[in-house]
DNA sequence: GTATGTGAAGTTATTCACAGCG
DNA sequence: CGCTGTGAATAACTTCACATAC
């Protein structure tokens, strides 16, 4: 199977999972890879495609079972099972992460978070209390975390991106500065909001400056 | 100028700039190709021709001034003059975002949230009092916003997104539920947390299920 | 009839490699 | 001499179009 799989079908995988969730709420057991498509900014056979890639999951002639689909595709996002998470950093973004109960039902379980300011140590942010730095290394040996979410300072972000890495963390989800190096086998996944406001002024001001 | 601009090279922008931030701040003057590229996971040749698609900014043998690419950078996304943006929906993620400083900073002006919840109209987020939604189109009408944040659940969004529309809305950062339709001329840029998450346990999987 | 899965074709984006310039 | 800017080559991704299965 996984001989390669195109980055941007990854990203879609999630994207066809979210909207299943929805349907699936709606109590509709059948979609096809148009009806799926259409919704979205993609094509049926992009839909159909990124589905062949792990097998086949589709009826001919009917399309794909709700239920059915998103069970594959949380077993091929590796989402099926409960993945501790360590947030670091407690400002706002931590604050709105930990209060969110989306994680939790997608496979997430967002279980500690961390600062270094004395200030913020001790508060409770959803059902977490954030931890002082040092508990670090403690927390990810006995969580067995292998994923963080990263969300501090961009001059604090490098030194703990290493620290994290040191201490086994092999996915981190980086709200902080784009650069980041990290050695191979280390997984980043990079999240910029602003980004997504400027993709949007850019097009903006090419059409009306 | 701008014949066509790959999607991906406008997300790059955008990471370029952060990167450049950072060296603004540590008074940073110049930065090669290859110094910028280093730090992410793209190529020296990619930065270049990212750029080389807006006009000529570097200087041979030399490398980029940090400060004139910032400006160049800017004005190629936009964000050389200040952007209103409505907030849809007061949930913990508005929350954060509207108490997040680096917007306005970065060309992006967060004056308004909403919310249909009594319970949450009246309460203070950041510098924003949220609103209720009927206030939307004379809110929108008055500062003029092209751009909104919709961070509302799923089965609200096509609703809303239907109304920023109606309204004037023309680019939509869109928190909620990837299935969007919006008339042509409207720009949706989906933003999802979980799917990042989703993106490393998938690499992980790949690995050591 | 209808919708999947997939070779083949087409399109788009990245990388190479070097001429050109400071 | 170093680094940009860019044609040319390569690689990656998407779309077409249809045989195949229900």
């Amino acid at each position: 199977m996984n001989e390669h799989i195109p980055t941007p079908s990854v990203h879609r995988l999630s994207a066809y999972l979210r909207q299943l969730e929805v349907l699936a709420a709606a109590h509709t057991d059948h979609v096809s890879s148009s009806e799926l498509a259409a919704s979205m900014n993609f094509g049926a056979a992009t839909v159909r495609r990124d589905l062949a890639l792990f097998g086949q999951f589709g009826r001919r002639g009917v399309g794909y079972d709700v239920f059915e689909l998103i069970g594959a595709l949380r077993a091929i996002l590796g989402t099926q099972r409960q993945w501790p998470v360590v947030v670091i950093g407690a400002g706002e973004l931590s604050h709105a992460l930990l209060r969110y109960n989306g994680f939790r039902m997608r496979g997430f379980d967002l279980l500690a978070a961390f600062d270094i300011d004395p200030e913020k140590i001790g508060r409770q942010l959803g059902n977490v209390t954030v931890q002082p730095l040092e508990e670090l290394e403690a927390v990810i040996e006995r969580t067995g975390a292998r994923v963080a979410i990263l969300a501090v300072p961009a001059q604090a972000a490098q030194a703990l991106a290493d620290r994290l890495v040191a201490a086994g963390i092999e996915g981190l989800l980086n709200f902080s500065t784009p650069a980041l190096v990290t050695p191979p086998g280390v997984h980043v996944s990079h999240a910029d909001i602003t980004a997504h406001l400027e993709e949007l002024t850019f097009h903006l001001s090419e059409t009306r400056p």
